[in-house]
DNA sequence: GCTCCGCTTTTGACTATACAAATAGATATA
DNA sequence: TATATCTATTTGTATAGTCAAAAGCGGAGC
């Protein structure tokens, strides 16, 4: 492996694996040069290349730091450009439907890729914006990847952005159906029963492990991804 | 503007504007230092960049050519990775089930932002994997943008894949979105009326001038689309 | 207090050069 | 003829420097 690769990799492990934290300062070129005993150039590389991925921020005089978490951010982001509403004077905010501590299921292990028996904190959490449904959010955290949800009540932060805070820096996956709403769905958001919803399905992992599986189920009538997407190898 | 970037974008245009062709060779890195009178290291920095971003590949020896273009690949690569269907084995056809050249509507020029009287070829297509419907393909072709559409009949290569041909690398917007069947789709995609099903709105540009408009309809039970996904800027 | 100026740090762009790795094509050999 | 070897070309990586641009900081002067 050359020089700038085994840099890059070095320090995306450490971001990834959340021993840097986002805002915290990464060594200034000259420091990674002496560590890594390579020139400048090569160490410029690699950074450029952590840059360009959006994993580092970089700014002159100040130096070069962790970024802020993207990963949700991928679907907020198609989200938030949407052709037809735009964010501005848009109110949102959610309820909590359920919370509770349990252990996996056969079937869903089977999903995850987990083991059956593992620990979980299992939520289901309504989305309303400008004071209609948008999305159910069904979730599952793995508790032994993340033991502090074990205490947090998610009454005031979602727990979407409470991940991030807690497990910044993670690969996800993502699939997209559309889906007919069951009675249940139907109800919660306030539709036909059969309507046609978009679901959005997402895993995150984190070193390995499964952090967290989520799946947002939006109303076909009110919302759409829009964009422009490249989809990335692996 | 910094040389490399000079050299990156001027490489982009002539591959945007169609003035390099897929497989066309890109002058070698000398001749490139020796055009723009700087040393290889700037031009190999902005071919690398080219490389990066799949517009170029680059092998030793041999060169670097123009790529094969991604555009209706961004959708059909999330189609292929799909985590339940393999594509190996599975059989695809396609029949038009309707072809006409008329002139753009108020509305509907309205929604391409494009003049209401502009010529324009309407495709209606059904997509079959292994026997069944799996997407009917409704496509508005730009003539003044693509003239040689109007001799094309479609019957032995789908839109999307000639047009790939013919107008090489442009700038696409996507949305996707759940809507239910009507009378009409449910019929042709032999589903019930009401089917939730997965719609993606794509509209390309070439140069400025938008050259399509596709919307494919899938059955929400036989599709999805799954992958990592990164939204990008602009 | 406030503004402007210059110093310093850090990234950004670039050069000229060197050698390595891949490999297409020619040449030599069995 | 088939196979191995050599050679030239092109990209890939790295070095050790230069100069420039951005921006934080402190001090001089008001």
């Amino acid at each position: 492996m050359s020089i700038y690769q085994h840099i890059f990799t070095d320090i995306e492990t450490k971001i990834i694996s959340g021993d840097w934290r986002p805002g915290d300062r990464i060594p200034v070129e000259h420091e990674l040069a002496a560590e890594y005993r390579c020139s400048r150039m090569t160490v410029s590389k690699a950074l450029s290349a952590l840059a360009e991925r959006g994993m580092i921020v970089r700014r002159r005089k100040t130096g070069s730091f962790v970024a802020s978490p993207q990963i949700d951010r991928t679907v907020m982001d198609i989200q938030d450009i949407s052709t037809e509403a735009e964010l501005a004077g848009h109110e949102h905010r959610f309820e909590i439907l359920a919370r509770k501590i349990e252990r996996l299921g056969e079937a869903e292990a089977q999903q995850l890729s987990e083991p059956a028996d593992a620990e979980i904190l299992r939520l289901q959490c309504l989305h309303i914006v400008d004071g209609r449904p948008n999305a159910i959010e069904r979730r599952i955290i793995m508790l032994d990847a993340v033991p502090r949800a074990r205490e947090e009540s998610f009454a005031s932060i979602p727990p979407g952005k409470w991940l991030l805070d807690e497990v910044p820096w993670s690969k996800a996956k993502h699939v997209i159906r559309a889906v007919s709403a069951d009675t249940t769905t139907a109800r919660i958001l306030q539709t036909e029963r059969g309507e046609a919803c978009l679901s959005l399905i997402r895993q995150t992992w984190q070193n390995g492990r499964t952090v967290t599986y989520v799946e947002f189920t939006h109303p076909g009538d009110r919302f759409q991804f829009a964009g422009t997407f490249h989809p990335t190898a692996n």
